[in-house]
DNA sequence: GGTATATTGTTTATATGTAAACAATCTAGG
DNA sequence: CCTAGATTGTTTACATATAAACAATATACC
């Protein structure tokens, strides 16, 4: 259905580029309150979803401090100190001191942690794949590339 | 730039699903980051203008609740309390009493705010076209389409 | 070596988001 | 009319976001 519809707007967009970009900014939040949704069932939020993925994917190969998972979160570093406290407080990750570095904290997933991310992972993906598929290959890469070009200019 | 290295990330990412699933996501984010900033210049933050913006275009022809607000800018009517209570010290919008029903607050623009969100309007108008003007009618159209078909799964 | 500059994580104040409970009020159905 | 149920706006408790300031620590440069 159409933004105007969902929104039940009065009048339609003056602009059709006016209401792609609008589609990507209520996309976006629907798909944070989707994932919101499906994640509380786990006991997480997306955040903190996403910040365990983090971990267990890109952990493999990289020592992740605080500051490098604010920049790959796109948000604040001081974000993650509340998020880190709540996540450790759950048990799920460690703050471990950098040996050559000792204003660091390089976070890590406890074996709880690392359990829970192993069982929600595929599900979350599955879920992923099924909310996806009704897009082609063809339009899948198209909207990677638009997304892409719209990013560059922001 | 694709977000693989925008995020500087060790591997490439499994299926192009989940990599235009986390594109929408984070080119959402990013807007969001980009109205913030640009509307900071006014002394607004995004939500505050949406909700301005909102009360000048579709408040024409309807009467416009906090309750519908929340309706229209996909949030819990809980956050338009505060919301309202701060566009309402800056002088920018007025609670009314709604004659026929005494539960309901009808929210409208004051003068301030009219005069505002008139200054504003076009310039953010200009950024936006600014902003989407690297894509095609026909990229635009497409795009549109798939965050329909994407949001009709969630 | 010592000093200026930068970075890291934390704290504070503020804005936004949720869910749940509440009083006030409306609506439906007898 | 009256009562049961729904809706409205608010409050509370919490999670997330920002920017700005801070102490601790690294780094770069003379």
């Amino acid at each position: 259905m159409g933004l105007k519809e969902e929104l039940k707007l009065n009048k339609p967009f003056a602009f059709p580029e006016h209401e792609a970009f609008l589609n990507i900014y209520y996309t976006g939040t629907l798909i944070r309150k989707w994932g919101t949704d499906f994640l509380g069932r786990f006991g997480l939020t997306d955040v903190q979803f996403n910040l365990m993925m983090i971990l267990k994917h890109q952990g493999e190969k990289e020592d992740l401090s605080q500051a490098r998972l604010s920049e790959m979160m796109l948000v604040n570093r001081a974000n993650i100190t509340g998020l880190v406290d709540r996540l450790e407080k759950a048990g799920l990750v460690k703050r471990v001191g950098d040996p050559k570095d000792r204003r660091t904290n390089l976070i890590i997933l406890t074996g709880k942690g690392r359990q829970l991310i192993n069982k929600v992972d595929p599900l979350y993906g599955r879920e992923l794949h099924r909310i996806m598929k009704v897009l082609s290959a063809a339009e899948v890469k198209q909207l990677i590339r638009s997304c892409e070009k719209i990013r560059a200019n922001l």
